[in-house]
DNA sequence: GTCTATAGAGGGATAGAC
DNA sequence: GTCTATCCCTCTATAGAC
């Protein structure tokens, strides 16, 4: 079992854009093969169950957020990186859109999911955690509260933009949310 | 195939239970019949198709918010419903913890169906539209962002309630916003 | 109206040749 | 390492007796 492979990447990235657009369940190892020009046989040998394959789709997106967020921390000043970071939605609100936000609503998906509930967590907890490292090292009062509701918005934002198929929410939401960052 | 009986009532009701707990794909009809004491081959007579199940669920859904709703509407001050309806989330806060908001969270689900993409943005709509209508009656500008940010800060909210396994996080998200709506 | 039995399709996983 | 063929189970849906 290669962890690292030409193949192995070319199923893993079909995977990630599978559910993307269409979720974990829905998404069939058949799918998966077609999507990466690999025989639906020869996916086992990169990945022993659909179970490996939707962990490894999870940490891909955890690592890919760490990559965004290690982006903003260039600068020194966390009120300008979680500013920083709200370029993201904004820049892709299309996709947002489209397939909502690469975690949460994989998150959403898998905490009703049984074998993978404990996976969500992570996906979240990920850009809740960062937001309150910020606060914090800006030396406001109530940082963890602030880191919440950054988070909520930011999810209930993708959130809306994706159930009610209209990117035209995300502008006014991230703005407002701009300005009271500006404001503390 | 009757709009309404005893055994379609226990099989509708069945269905938003395990809907809740589970999600839609998740969610068998023998998942149903069981949970309802129905036959499974009966489910058909009162419904037919899965399909039509799930777009009763949704419906269900909708109703039991509308009733929500009007009672928030027996005060005449459109700030008091506004800050009324947050004690909906507030007193769930258990409930959001163990399934999500049962719009939010079966949107979200539906919006990745193919089949019943078109029934998300009922769900979601109705709380962005009441919402807007009450910032409206307040006379304040911004009415239709105010009402996005409203219905985004609570549907993150149950998101990451949801997603953490963690009710601690409501308490502070809605005060907050409850005391945004006081300063208006 | 009710229920059993089962058809039929789809999807995860494996055997085994190469 | 690669790929075909296929097993086996689950799930939706139907046929047809009562």
């Amino acid at each position: 079992m290669p962890r690292t492979s030409d193949k192995r990447d070319r199923l893993l990235h079909a995977a990630d854009r599978l559910v993307l657009a269409q979720g974990c369940k829905q998404t069939t190892l058949a799918d998966i093969a077609r999507e990466s020009g690999v025989p639906l046989g020869n996916v086992y040998y990169y990945f022993r169950t659909k179970h490996d394959i939707c962990t490894a789709v999870v940490d891909s997106r955890i690592d890919a957020m760490r990559d965004v967020l290690a982006a903003c921390e260039r600068s020194p000043d966390p009120r300008r990186r979680l500013l920083c970071f709200l370029d993201y939605p904004l820049g892709h609100r299309q996709a947002l859109r489209e397939h909502g936000c690469p975690l949460g609503s994989l998150a959403s998906e898998l905490s009703k999911s049984g074998t993978l509930k404990d996976q969500s967590a992570r996906l979240v907890g990920l850009l809740r955690n960062w937001a309150q490292a910020q606060f914090e090292a800006m030396g406001v009062a109530d940082a963890p509260a602030l880191a919440l509701e950054y988070t909520a918005l930011l999810q209930g934002t993708s959130l809306l933009a994706h159930t009610l198929d209209d990117d035209s929410v995300v502008e006014p939401l991230v703005s407002r949310l701009r300005a009271r960052i500006e404001a503390l």
